[in-house]
DNA sequence: GTTTCAGTCTGAATCGTTTCAGTAATGTAG
DNA sequence: CTACATTACTGAAACGATTCAGACTGAAAC
């Protein structure tokens, strides 16, 4: 059935109510914002009024006008908003955001930048709030230039920060290299490396040593760089035997269809360094499928030890880092730059391997 | 390293603009808003001594307030805000809001209705947002209250509406009664439940009948319904033969606490219906870890049919619906309701029950 | 030469609060 | 009785934009 909705008659605001009964419109205000400017008599007359009127209660819009102060914190999503959701770990870090504003009456407000036309970046500019969380966005993406020119308290996550504007990043290259130097420890010698986008607008496939310096995100950069520098520990020549293979989305079936790829090159590896658990799961699925034993046939390392990656079978070796650590730090971090109080600067929190049961020696070693 | 903030100097708005090109107010706003109100040459002179003395942008809550438009729909919590995110269909649900606003420019602000003083409803209150979405709060919740007094379009999502407004629901009953009789038709006699909180504010355990028809909550009275009309159906006695066990998060941890509870219980059941599958899951855990097989001497049912549902091994019987879908529907019924357009009062989507593998007949049957 | 009209730009009102200096009335102290 | 707080309330100015009815051009139309 449907239903058309009706016309709404005009609001009711302070005035019509300091009309209705002959006193002030700040008389009004008091009566909801300062309880003792004024007698509990005429605060419970206005009150009243109020129902009478089927007053809304005090405008949020003007009410933030006039307090400067939006009550709201936004995280800006470079595509889809839906993104905010599908990515586990995201969620994760957005729990921990969620736990640190939790006694500030404070609202999280997810922005998609995404716009049907490039130069429009509407909802940054229209965005309520009193500060941003910047992610997954690089230095040369617009949309980071819109959240700058708000010039608003903002605190960057997973990437250094600009501006001095203060971060919260984890040791990326650290625990890569970690990854790596276990995976060359137990003897493997021909990689396969699972990246997630290493620019903006770019399409799945294998990635040219050329093409692997230029990524635009840190993360991703930081962690290439980790992979690379166990390699050069051991000796081991880079665009020889390790294959890089970018997937633009961060899901497991993107990671199953990458698998196949990076297992269909010569050398072909003996061993999976995905750079999230959401890639990993997709190789072990591919492998499943495939009947590719693993860790006997495959060796496979995840990034970021997703809450799945413990319940798995096998359980998943991957590079542990705290999400809802991180994103407690980041909206704690942007809380005190919002109140104008002491800040850190700049936080790195510390990665590390978790080995389970997805790694171990290559198959065929003397 | 810690670092203060610097005081910031005044704010530049259109009005400096105005005065240090000459021009008036309405000049400035109309170079930003209707640049076929002025002439090109003048526009670009405007917007370069914006950019000249550092303007900000329009100040989003001046505009909103004039406009009468916030650019936001809100998603009310009643209690913490990371339950956005620890539930994965819950997720989903927002995934898919976040497909129907994509184009809107609007963007999704979560709200934790969760306060240190319960009768501070201020999150909602001050909300800046062009409607609501209501789910998860009962009739009784002031939560509700708070969000009906801003007479704000609103939908509900899986419970009826009031106050005439619109709602999306899913066939709760109908899937309920499917995955019941379908145990039944297997053979099973002896029943557990893993009921979803019946009401605010209640504690893990085993509910007793007379307080099983107190449910607040829409969705989890229709599931019970469903469940016992098909024992009906069977000529099951309910109270002898299924016991109802409660839990307030919904976690695979407080499934499997849940499970160990219902397996003691006599007679011991011998198929767990779950309202959702994040306590399935729980359950099977409980089970890989106590040696129970499933489905040999344990058959589990969930509700959702969440993704990993199907990617489970052996993978999860459970009842289907399309929480994408939902989300989406209820985002599109908002829009609508916000536009002043026609919109359908009120949806119920299918549901069905999918049989994967952890279902079969009981294990002492002759 | 007057009318018309599109193109630019202006002034003032408005959106619905909050805030703050100030007034009038009452109480309290010296 | 004067001086000084205290309490209860008021008026008007913000907050920073948008909007809309005009006013003023200069050119095209008649």
């Amino acid at each position: 059935m449907k239903v058309k909705s009706r016309g709404s008659r005009p609001r009711v605001t302070f005035k019509e109510i300091a009309k209705e009964l002959g006193v002030a419109v700040s008389t009004v205000s008091n009566a909801y914002n300062r309880p003792n400017q004024l007698s509990p008599a005429l605060r419970e007359k206005v009150l009243e009024t109020a129902r009478k009127l089927g007053y809304s209660g005090p405008d949020p819009m003007a009410r933030s006008l006039r307090r400067r102060r939006a009550g709201a914190i936004g995280v800006v999503y470079g595509d889809e908003l839906s993104y905010a959701f599908t990515d586990p770990v995201h969620a994760l870090m957005l729990q921990g955001v969620a736990t640190a504003i939790r006694n500030e009456h404070l609202g999280l407000l997810l922005i998609s930048g995404w716009s049907e036309k490039p130069e429009e970046t509407c909802a940054v500019r229209d965005a309520a709030v009193d500060g941003f969380l910047i992610h997954t966005l690089n230095n040369s993406d617009p949309l980071l230039a819109a959240i700058l020119e708000r010039t608003l308290p903002s605190v960057y996550v997973d990437r250094p920060g600009t501006d001095g504007l203060p971060s919260v990043v984890v040791e990326d290259e650290g625990g890569a290299k970690e990854a790596a130097r276990h995976l060359l420890e137990l003897g493997h010698r021909n990689l396969g490396v699972l990246a997630l986008p290493l620019s903006l607008g770019v399409r799945d496939g294998i990635i040219s040593p050329e093409e692997q310096a230029e990524s635009e995100y840190w993360a991703v950069r930081q962690r290439l760089k980790g992979y690379r520098s166990a390699a050069q520990e051991f000796g081991i020549a880079w665009e020889k035997n390790v294959t890089v293979h970018q997937s633009v989305e961060n899901r497991p079936q993107d990671g199953q269809v990458a698998a196949g790829v990076l297992l269909s090159q010569t050398p072909r590896p003996t061993a999976i360094l995905a750079m999230s658990d959401q890639l990993a799961l997709g190789v072990l699925e591919y492998a499943t499928e495939h009947g590719i034993r693993v860790p006997e046939e495959l060796s496979v390392v995840g990034f970021d030890d997703a809450p799945l990656a413990a319940r798995l079978r096998p359980g998943l070796t991957t590079v542990h880092q705290d999400h809802l650590e991180k994103g407690k730090l980041a909206g704690q971090t942007l809380l005190a730059l919002i109140k104008g109080e002491e800040y850190p600067s700049s936080v790195t929190l510390p990665t590390h391997l978790v080995v389970r049961a997805t790694t171990a020696p290559p198959p065929e070693i003397v």
